[in-house]
Parts: C-alpha cells; sequence; structure tokens
RNA sequence: GCGGGAGUGGCGGAAUUGGUAGACGCGCUGGAUUUAGGUUCCAGUGCCUUCGGGUGUGGGGGUUCGAGUCCCCCCUUCCGCACCA
C-alpha cells in the first residue's frame, strides 16, 4: 500500500469534495431529526462576479460555528442563498448589454462553485434567490399585508435623490450626503413615494434590544439606539397672528420657554411657504428657498457654516407669557424632524445662539449659568437655576420642565411628548431589476392592490426596455405589462411601475430559509417556531443599522400578523472585521486587491481558511501583508503528517495510553472548546497548535507513535481541525482509519479528571517580583505554603535577613512576602 | 462638535474574578538532515546587563501586598452620528 508522503492539499480537495456531496454531512432537513435544532446564518451575499477575501472570511467564521455545533450534536440548519435583485445586475446591463437576469444568475452560479470548493457547511437543499418569482411573490404578499394594515402607503414628500442612478434613496442609504452606492452628491426631489411606517414601531425596535444587550455588539446596539433616536420633551403650540391654526414645535427644553426670543420654521416646509405668502418677505422667501433646494445635502453638512435665513415679517406668540416672537425660515431647522419649526433660545441652545448673532437678535438668559452666552458666544445647555422665567424661577430644569408641561396642558397649549430621529422607510425605486409593487392605479378606484391569487407580478422581460436611469421606471415603458384591468372595477388601470428597495428582500429571509419552496405561503409558522430565531447570525459591520433594523422591524410586523411568536430575529450576532491589504481596504483603483481565487491556488482552501481564522479576534480587521498562508499551510502539514504516524488501531482503548499526553490532549480539547464558544477562534486554533507540538514530541521522543494516547491526541487534532480545515480534516481521519465524515465524528468528549493537574508551580513574590517558583500540590494548605515559601534558598537570600512584615498567601498559586519598605 | 472603541516584542496577536506579561504563529539567529535550494527536525529570540540583576503592556498620577486588567488626567488612533431643536 502506497501512501503519500507529501501534504497536498489540491489532491485533498479533489479527493473529498465529491465523497461529500454524495453524503451530504449538513443537510438539516429531516423533521424527525431527534438532535436539538440551531439556527447558524451566515448574510447572504450579492452575486457580483465571484466570491471575494470578504465573504472568504465571513464564511469560514461562520463555518466554525456552525460545524462546531454540529459537532456538539446539534441539528444546525446552516443555509445560503442569493440576494439578488440590486443596481449592479442593471448597470452591467446598460454597461454591456447583458440581461440582468442572465447575469445574475451566472454570477450566483459562479460564486455557488466557489461556495462548495470552499467547502462551507450549507445546506444546499435550502437555497434561494431572491430575484426567484416564488420568492419574491412573497415580498408582493407582505406588502399587501402591510398595506391592508396600514404599514405601507404613499406619500408626497422631499425624498432623497440620487442624480447619478436616478433613484430615490432611503435615508439610511444617504451616507455622509452622498449615495451609499455610487457616491454622487444626493439631492432632493418632491415625489410621491411608497413608505413602510417603521415609526410606529420605533419605541418597540428600542425597548426590545433589552434582549440582545450582551448577545448583539454593544456597539451596534448602540448605533441602533442612535440611530431610532428617541427623545423626550414638549409639544408647544404657539399663535400666530393671522392663522387660524396654532403652530406647534417640538421641544425637549420646555423649561426655557422663557427664553425664547424668536421662531424659526424650516425654509423648505410647507409651513414657511404658508407663512411667508402675502407678506412683504414672499419675494426674498422664495429666492431664499430656491437657494436652499439647490444646496445639496453635503452643503448642509459644513458643519461651521454661518447661519442663514429670512424673516417672514409675521410673529408667534410666547404662550407661557404673551411676547411676540418674530418668525425667520432658514435651513438649520430640518423639515422632517419634530413639527418643522422650533422656538428659538439662543442663551441655551447652540445653534439658536449663531443665528440670533448673525440676525441681531437678543439673547435672553433664563438658566444661571458660570459664562454669559451673550459675551462667549457659547450656548449654556447644562442644568442649573432658572431665573426671568416667571413660575419657574428657582427650580432646576427637571422641575421646571415639568412644572411648565403642567402649566401649558392645563391651557390647552402644549402635552409632553416623545420623538424620534427615525423617519418612515421609502421602500420605491425608479429601476427595473427589484420586486414590482404589486398595486395597480386606477382612475376610479385609486389605489388597488392586486388580489393575493394573482400574485406574483411578475416583472417583464427586460429585453426591449429602456434601463438607462431617467427619473421614472423603466418597467412604465413595458405597455402590455403596464395596461390592466383594474381588480376593482374592471376599467382601464395602470400597474404601479416602481419595484421594491431590495433591502425588503433580506428583511425576512432568514424566515424563506425554512422552507423555501413552500407555494402555500411565506413560511410556516411551525418551521419558525422549530427554528426561529436565529441562534447565531453572521456578517458584517455594515449591515449594523440598515438590515438589521428593517429585519427586526419586519419580524414585529410577522409578530403582530399571528404569524410568529418570537419579536425578535436574531438572537446573537457577530461581526466580523474586512480584510484590507497594506491598511486599506482592497479595491483595482488601488491597485492592492488581492484575488481569492490566486490564494486559494498557490496555498489551498484550508490554508486560506486557516489564516483568516488565526489571524485574531474575528471582528478585527485582517491586514492580508501581516498574515502568513504559507504557515498556516505549514502547520496543517505538520498536522497531517501525524496522522500517517500513528500506527494503533482505530478504537483501541486510549485509557491506557500515556498519562501526560492524555492530560495535554485534553487540556486542548477543553481549552479550545471555551474559546470557540467565546467566539475567541483565534486561541481555539492555537491550543490545536499546541496539542500538535505535543503529539509530533510525544511521537518523536515521548511515549512512540504506538501509544493509544497518540491516536487518542491526533484524532483529537482532526476532529478540532474539521471546523476550520475541512479537507486536511477528512484526509487525516481517513488516514486515522476512519470513514467519512468527520464532520459528524462528534466533538471529543473531556475527561475532567485529567485535567486535574498533579503539581501547579506556586510563584513567590519578595515585594512583589517573582524570586522562585514551586512545584507544589494543587491541595497544599496556605499555611504548607508559606513554610514552603520561606524556606526556599532563594527567598532565604531574597530576603537577606529582612522579618517579612507581611505574607499574603493564595494558595497553591501565589506567595507575597512583604518586607518593610526600604528607607 | 457629540457618542463609542482601541493602544502589549520587529509583526499578527495571547493573558477567568486584579495574582508567573508576551500563549500560539510569522519573521529572525544558530544547529542537524539534504549534493544544493526547498522541506523537515531541534534550540534560541521583549529591552538593558558588569550575568548579581535591572527594566518592561501609549504618557502621567492614584487605589492595592500585588495593576496590561480598577479609578482620574493627558496623548495617539480607529469607528459611528453629525444643524435631530
Amino acid at each position: 500500500m502506497s501512501e503519500p508522503v507529501e501534504y497536498d492539499p489540491e489532491l485533498i480537495q479533489e479527493k473529498w469534495l465529491p465523497v461529500w456531496d454524495e453524503k451530504a454531512p449538513f443537510r438539516s432537513g429531516n423533521l424527525e431529526d431527534p438532535r436539538p435544532a440551531k439556527y447558524v446564518l451566515d448574510m447572504f451575499p450579492y452575486p457580483s462576479g465571484d466570491l471575494h477575501m470578504g465573504h472568504a472570511e465571513a464564511y469560514a467564521l461562520g463555518d466554525v460555528i456552525a460545524r462546531y455545533w454540529v459537532q456538539r450534536g446539534f441539528n444546525v440548519m446552516h443555509p445560503i442563498g442569493w440576494d439578488a435583485f440590486g443596481l449592479p445586475a442593471e448597470n452591467a446591463a446598460i454597461k454591456r448589454g447583458e440581461d440582468p437576469a442572465a447575469w445574475t444568475y451566472e454570477n450566483i452560479a459562479t460564486q455557488k462553485a466557489s461556495m462548495r470548493r470552499y467547502a462551507c457547511s450549507f445546506d444546499w437543499e435550502r437555497v434561494l434567490n431572491t430575484c426567484d418569482p416564488e420568492y419574491y411573490r412573497w415580498n408582493q404578499w407582505l406588502f399587501l399585508k402591510m398595506h391592508e394594515r396600514g404599514l405601507a402607503y404613499r406619500k408626497d414628500s422631499a425624498v432623497n435623490w440620487c442624480p447619478q442612478d436616478q433613484t430615490v434613496l432611503a435615508n439610511e442609504q444617504v451616507v455622509g450626503g452622498r449615495c451609499e452606492r455610487c457616491d454622487a452628491v444626493v439631492t432632493k426631489k418632491k415625489l410621491t413615494q411608497w413608505y413602510l411606517r417603521i415609526t410606529e414601531y420605533a419605541d418597540r425596535l428600542l425597548a426590545d434590544m433589552d434582549q440582545l444587550e450582551g448577545q448583539w455588539p454593544d456597539k451596534v446596539l448602540l448605533m441602533q439606539r442612535n440611530w431610532i433616536g428617541r427623545s423626550t420633551g414638549a409639544h408647544v403650540d404657539f399663535e400666530v397672528e393671522g392663522r387660524d391654526e396654532p403652530v406647534t414645535v417640538y421641544t425637549t427644553r420646555p423649561d426655557t420657554l422663557y427664553g425664547s426670543t424668536f421662531f424659526v420654521v424650516a425654509a423648505d416646509s410647507d409651513l414657511a411657504a404658508e407663512l411667508a405668502a402675502g407678506t412683504q418677505a414672499e419675494e426674498a422667501f422664495r429666492q431664499y428657498r430656491d437657494e436652499v433646494k439647490q444646496a445639496s445635502d453635503i452643503d448642509r453638512l459644513a458643519t461651521d457654516r454661518p447661519k442663514t435665513g429670512v424673516f417672514l415679517h409675521r410673529y408667534a406668540t410666547n404662550p407661557v407669557n404673551g411676547e411676540q416672537l418674530p418668525i425667520y425660515a432658514s435651513d438649520y431647522v430640518l423639515a422632517d424632524y419634530g413639527t418643522g419649526a422650533v422656538m428659538a433660545v439662543p442663551a441655551h441652545d447652540q445653534r439658536d445662539l449663531d443665528f440670533a448673532k448673525a440676525f441681531d437678535i437678543p439673547i435672553k438668559v433664563v438658566v444661571e449659568a458660570d459664562t454669559d452666552p451673550q459675551e462667549t458666544g457659547v450656548a449654556t445647555a447644562d442644568d442649573g437655576l432658572h431665573v426671568n422665567s416667571g413660575p419657574l424661577d428657582g427650580m432646576g430644569k427637571d422641575d421646571a420642565i415639568a412644572a411648565v408641561i403642567e402649566q401649558l396642558a392645563a391651557d390647552g397649549k402644549g402635552q409632553s411628548a416623545v420623538n424620534y430621529r427615525l423617519r418612515d422607510w421609502l421602500i420605491s425605486r425608479q429601476r427595473y431589476w427589484g420586486t414590482p409593487i404589486p398595486i395597480v392605479h386606477c382612475d376610479s378606484c385609486g389605489e388597488v392592490p392586486v388580489p393575493e391569487d394573482e400574485l406574483p407580478v411578475t416583472l417583464p422581460p427586460s429585453e426591449g426596455l429602456d434601463l438607462q436611469p431617467k427619473g421614472t421606471s423603466p418597467l412604465g415603458a413595458a405597455t402590455d405589462w403596464v395596461n390592466v384591468d383594474c381588480p376593482s372595477c374592471g376599467g382601464p388601470a395602470k400597474r404601479d411601475t416602481d419595484t421594491m428597495d431590495t433591502f425588503f428582500d433580506s428583511s425576512w429571509y432568514f424566515l424563506r430559509f425554512l422552507n423555501p419552496h413552500n407555494e402555500d405561503a411565506a413560511f410556516s409558522p411551525e418551521d419558525a417556531e422549530r427554528w426561529m430565531p436565529v441562534d447565531q447570525y453572521v456578517g458584517g459591520v455594515t449591515h449594523a443599522i440598515l438590515h438589521l433594523l428593517y429585519a427586526r422591524f419586519f419580524t414585529k410586523v410577522l409578530h403582530d400578523m399571528g404569524l410568529l411568536s418570537i419579536t425578535e430575529p436574531f438572537s446573537k450576532l457577530l461581526n466580523q472585521g474586512m480584510v484590507v491589504m497594506d491598511g486599506s481596504a482592497m479595491s483595482k483603483s488601488r491597485g492592492n486587491l488581492v484575488r481569492l481565487s490566486d490564494e486559494l491556488g498557490s496555498h489551498g482552501v484550508d490554508s486560506v481558511r486557516l489564516t483568516m481564522v488565526f489571524a485574531g479576534p474575528p471582528e478585527d480587521d485582517i491586514d492580508w501583508n501581516d498574515v502568513s498562508p504559507a504557515g498556516a499551510k505549514k502547520f496543517l502539514a505538520r498536522a497531517w503528517r501525524l496522522s500517517g504516524d500513528v500506527t494503533s488501531q482505530p478504537g483501541v482503548d486510549v485509557s491506557t495510553g500515556d498519562p501526560q499526553l492524555r492530560a495535554v490532549t485534553h487540556k486542548a480539547i477543553h481549552e479550545a472548546s471555551q474559546a470557540v464558544e467565546s467566539f475567541r477562534f483565534n486561541v481555539a486554533v492555537a491550543k490545536t497548535m499546541g496539542l500538535v507540538n505535543a503529539a509530533r514530541k510525544a511521537v518523536d521522543s515521548g511515549c512512540g507513535p504506538a501509544d493509544p494516547a497518540v491516536r487518542e491526541a491526533v484524532e483529537a487534532v482532526a476532529i478540532m481541525l474539521s471546523l476550520v480545515a475541512p479537507y486536511t480534516a477528512e484526509d487525516m481521519w481517513s488516514r486515522l482509519g476512519h470513514e467519512p465524515c468527520v464532520a459528524l465524528a462528534g466533538w471529543p468528549v473531556v475527561d475532567e479528571s485529567l485535567l486535574v493537574e498533579e503539581t501547579v508551580t506556586c510563584v513567590v513574590q519578595v515585594n512583589g517580583k517573582v524570586r522562585a517558583r514551586l512545584e507544589v500540590s494543587p491541595e497544599i494548605t496556605e499555611q504548607e505554603l508559606q513554610a514552603h515559601a520561606l524556606s526556599e534558598p532563594s527567598i532565604v537570600q531574597a530576603l537577606d535577613g529582612g522579618e517579612p512584615l507581611k505574607v499574603i498567601v493564595r494558595a497553591p498559586k501565589l506567595v507575597n512576602v512583604v518586607l518593610a519598605p526600604l528607607a
């Protein structure tokens, strides 16, 4: 029998991949499966080209977790699919004349092949693509359910507009005033668009985060909290002369109401236009408003930009003292936050102060402070005693807020209020490659939902459609598709031509995985009871706000619909870092792109996976220049060689093996388990390396290759390595005389009795400095240990005849002898 | 500006509740094997040292018998939000 003597990654990849295809060790569909269920989910990829280094890291980490729980005896569902709708497909279509669908499915095939080669432990029978009608049909169904509940609605408003992509963007997709996708400067445009009423869930999205505390990264929870941006304060009504209705403002500091000296409305709000109409300021206002509209968000972002505005020649009445406050229109007040109008208190709000200084408006201090805003130009926003505030004088902030709200409520001029930064989610997109919105517009019936039994509303073929962005959906040109009979009255009507934001698709895909081909429902509640919530979600921190917030929102909506008992979709979240090169993100233009296929070719799949896992903590970025796939390969070869050295037979009684090596083995298993469960995968690998080193030594210069303890150690190595380096592990397993699959071998059971150490190293310090090390029994008493330590020659010498002031004994690990401090 | 992390050898990184700092690996040095290179195996590797020891986790202070770990100030750096009333 001729054994291969060289570790050849290419060879073992070719050898085992077909075997795994046949055995399908990661199928999770059997309902009779007695193993407890666990749902491990990797964020699904967008199919733009082949997999890259970032995918390789993310999927290597997710795979360690999934494979670990399989080894621990769980029925692990670890599915994968493709987030397949979206702009890149369309852009490729425009640039190269390809069909978005064909382009997408080709890329999916490429990525799928790469994932198989990469040996991800996915259940290949649960694959879904969001661009398949059998998937997006349920997008449409969900949309209609939300429409029914008033959660999907259309409104007319100024929206974020990307002039490059010629489509609207959700607030969340505008990053620093630029389009998240193409980096173009975002402008505003007034359009009628579909929204989801996520703001109705703001309080629950906030409150339920308590469930996630400690399970999600603190950073993500914080980002979500900030994004939701709950604040408490009051709504206050201001009468405006010549207007029937009062104007309401939202403020977090109603206690400073006596310090208000002017009033500001958002320049781009309807209210501003209305107030300006017919005044002598009308022309000036119009001019100013047009300037503001011209200015992009990026201009608005400049922090130290001077305050601008127009006096509207109108006045609002301060409800607490009847003072007449001049009304200004300015762009420093946002139309879509609060009520789009503010009471300005220059002494205690920096923005108001800046404006007051620019427009020479009086500043009235109503909260005592050490500094004078008038002189310093710095508004004082801290707590303090109230002055010049009528009944509030002498009160602190909290008391004053309570008192003024009580007074306002009694007068019918205000009440306490909660406000959120979160806005409703704009989901309409004027693009082709997405889920058609299942609504028909009828002149006589209005917005008519497409009847459920007519779903899906499938996309018309792209052939013949001009996909070039032009501000309206390309679907509008598919006349045969657009013109339909009204489902309500039968008269001529038109389909809605917008498609859904692809974040809609990814907001519930984790539920579709439960039964991706279910034709009767989006998912069955029974399946959800069995599998949900996702036990472990793995993905990039880039989705810390958007995707995760939307998925949480959908889960709550489905809960309210009675389809889910849970209220949070993801119990645990791990955000892996990025793979960078020379300190910066890889990109073609930077010329620092490392191609995954090249790395896999030169080092092998297992070496690349091991490199990803061993590089450091999973949350940290990996600089590919700092790590060593060649080193990883060296280690794998070293481990693999061990499997050929073992001469005992499978099933040999290990209890007779070398006790020293056995102790090392069991300690390594124990520590690696703990490391995996606490996401310290790099440490788990280090422990495995330690065991390999110990086994090597045992074979070469210790108990020898025939000792059963060597087999025990090497089998443990194979199983531990199966999480990270599945090919190498499978080949080792085979060389050790076992049948595949090592992935199902079961995690080695730790014999607790072997973890008990016979001796412990005790450190003896003098004045906190280590002077001696003693090998002592773990059961040694404090008295014995102290006596032992003090009689140790090196300690006697270190004491130099000095009398110990105190001796601290922490048996069995430490003795600290404290001498009188030196003069 | 506001909020949140992070600073440990030449490098990536280890270090339950405060108790041996630098696990594991990369790199480097030396040795063995090899015709040579590569591979493999062994040994060494924080810094200084008069070889007794001294010193050391961004800087400074504090608590403690004892601090990488806890507290205060500062520096550097990364990330998130950014006129949110």
